[in-house]
DNA sequence: GCCTCTTATGACATCGGTGTCATGACATCG
DNA sequence: CGATGTCATGACACCGATGTCATAAGAGGC
């Protein structure tokens, strides 16, 4: 109880039998006899005994470690950003494909200041991980450090120039079924808030987008397309509130708007509200990302697109423990996982002939797990 | 390059000196001649060397690690809930209190089950951590197994009964400040849609209000306080509605609503909006935590009360850090932190006196950090 | 020029487990 | 009954660092 922590020699002692005799009962890789067990298992108990995983490691060279990477826990106290809730559904997908593998995993944070991350991957080296995963706050390209080939890496959101396993959402096949069902529901005038397109996600959704139209046939109207995410909130208010205001002055004005973020959505529902409009009546509008709390919660229910974080967590874990167990399988570098559709109230479903939840299989132009 | 670590041996055989002389460079402990060091050093390098810190510890039984438990990051894949946010700011303050201390953080996750917290424990005690932080996904007293007495304990978002190290969020004073300040804003008769009692947050939360108004000389009127949150969101809703639409039709209504969260803040801007009462002209609104993406997002944004996570969790790992340090100090075993009221358009000023931003100081019936 | 002090370095034991090998006591087989 | 095999256990080396102690070479004091 007193002081320092006991040990196997400690055990032993007490038990009246040798070291190797206890690490016999504790390992359970040689036969004990049973009086000698439960004199051993009475000592441990005792004692309070557990055994230092440093002095184990030391012989076995296997840590049990896997060691993530994330900018999310400690991203913006200051830089106000809504913080990288994202990521952290991606660690909780994760931890829950690690939690029967006997892996114990170490967190450190970058604080968003990617160039922290090379003393962080090397404080995990002298832990001796056996796995690495970084986790980016949102979709785009990383350039890490070189970690020794005796490490395994996965990136989570994120993709490199040297065919690292990456996974990644699948924007482009999100917004193709976003769109895809919001046709199905009637809709021809479907305006799109982007993001900016030196966003990965942005580009890639924008392309979705447009395989939607183009797969039912409906032309491509730049005048109901607009960027519309800026760094400065207020400044983003004003650009929305000018892009809707201008759009729904058009002759053919949108049915649907959809919105780059359900936090876009968020804004455009109180937007619409002081121009008069009525949700879902005289306008529809989709979000992305399935940020639950706002899409839940909103007035109508805001339907929008999964992004299915958890999924891809586990999935990059998955991968991240074959690596450790049989080096290089030869799965592709990248896997991007696709997240469905959350139908919900706020956009109208304006065909009679559909008002049924019954959403039929269709090809798609996306191969995808 | 090939295959396993390089070990300081492979660095003292290449440098041609001792195991020992590479530990001095690398440690700094001793002179070292500078041919010498900038061999061993060029060999380090040459070698990709990173020294291990389970082979380190073993001697100095320092492991200079901290285990983190918490129900965060898996919680609710299924049970709905808007998962846990709350501890994952505490966690981000814990990050960035303990990134220049040169502990590593270990975080392990309960998956939202307590049960399954002993047995993470023995794993952090396998690693020899110096300290353990527990983080609750809300307000509550817990019972934690119990850990061996060399092993610092901190809670975060709970405490025990045990006179456990815990820090807490101040509640009552924050709804105190925040009806204190509504009140200053002119109004009289201010709804309380609160949470359940039999959760603490509520209980204090309702304490503070009832200290406000007392303060201020208001009358508490149980007609227009009322327990509005349930487990089942759709149930929520309509209680919600209900509850708001008998208020309104006292003779003498509320002037404003008083949100136990911001979640229920947010959807009460729905239902309002459905019976027609514009926000913030005919009735003001109010919420708890500053959920900053729903209360700066929504229109008009939303008047809450920050909830200090990240300063908590910052909190928590200093008296972790000092714990560590040296042993027993008198720091008294519950410490609360109180964040301050976010005041934002959403309540209407009445006092016409009052147009400024000044918000005086005076004296509270709480004293606080 | 001898004694001390600092600098610079290495030999060796040690931390707490586990792998390897040896040993004695029985059990089983032909 | 002797050969072989399994069970049960211990002695000992080893993993990769660091603490302790020893040693040798030069610097400075008297």
């Amino acid at each position: 109880m007193g002081g320092a922590m006991a040990t196997i020699y400690d055990v032993a002692r007490i038990a009246g039998v040798s070291a190797k005799t206890v690490s016999r009962v504790l390992n359970g890789d040689a036969p004990v006899g049973r009086d000698t067990r439960e004199a051993v298992e009475k000592a441990i108990a005792d004692l309070g005994y557990v055994p230092s995983n440093a002095a184990r490691m030391m012989r076995s060279n296997k840590s049990g470690l896997i060691g993530l990477i994330t900018g999310a826990i400690s991203m913006s106290p200051e830089p106000l950003q809504p913080v990288g809730l994202p990521e952290l559904f991606i660690v909780q997908g994760i931890q829950k494909a690690l939690a029967n593998s006997g892996m114990t995993l170490m967190i450190a944070d970058t604080g968003g200041d990617t160039q922290k991350a090379a003393p962080l991957i090397d404080t995990f080296l002298r832990h001796r991980v056996e796995g690495l995963i970084y986790v980016a706050e949102y979709h785009q390209k990383v350039t890490l450090p070189r970690v020794p080939a005796d490490v395994a890496l996965v990136l989570a959101n994120c993709y490199d120039d040297h065919g690292t396993t990456a996974i990644l959402p699948d924007d482009r096949r999100g917004q193709f079924e976003l769109v895809t069902r919001i046709i199905a529901a009637g809709h021809r005038r479907i305006a799109y808030l982007t993001l900016r397109p030196d966003v990965e996600a942005g580009r890639l959704r924008t392309l979705g987008y447009q395989d939607a139209l183009s797969v039912a046939g409906i032309a491509f109207d730049p005048a109901i397309v607009a960027p519309c995410d800026l760094p400065d909130r207020a400044a983003e208010s004003r650009l929305l509130l000018d892009t809707i205001d201008r759009m729904m002055r058009l002759p053919d004005p949108p049915t649907v708007l959809c919105c780059g973020t359900d936090k876009m959505a968020l804004e455009v529902y109180g937007i619409l509200r002081s121009l008069g409009l009525k949700l879902p009546q005289e306008i529809s509008v989709a979000g992305y990302d399935n940020y639950r709390v706002i899409a839940e919660q909103l007035y109508p229910p805001l339907t929008t697109v999964t992004l299915a974080y958890p999924a891809m967590g586990e999935l990059a874990a998955q991968r991240l423990l074959s690596l450790i167990a049989g080096p290089p399988r030869n799965d592709p570098a990248i896997e991007r996982v696709a997240g469905p559709v959350c139908w919900r109230a706020s956009v109208k479903d304006l065909s009679s002939s559909n008002p049924q939840e019954t959403e039929p299989k269709r090809r798609t132009p996306y191969e995808t797990i």
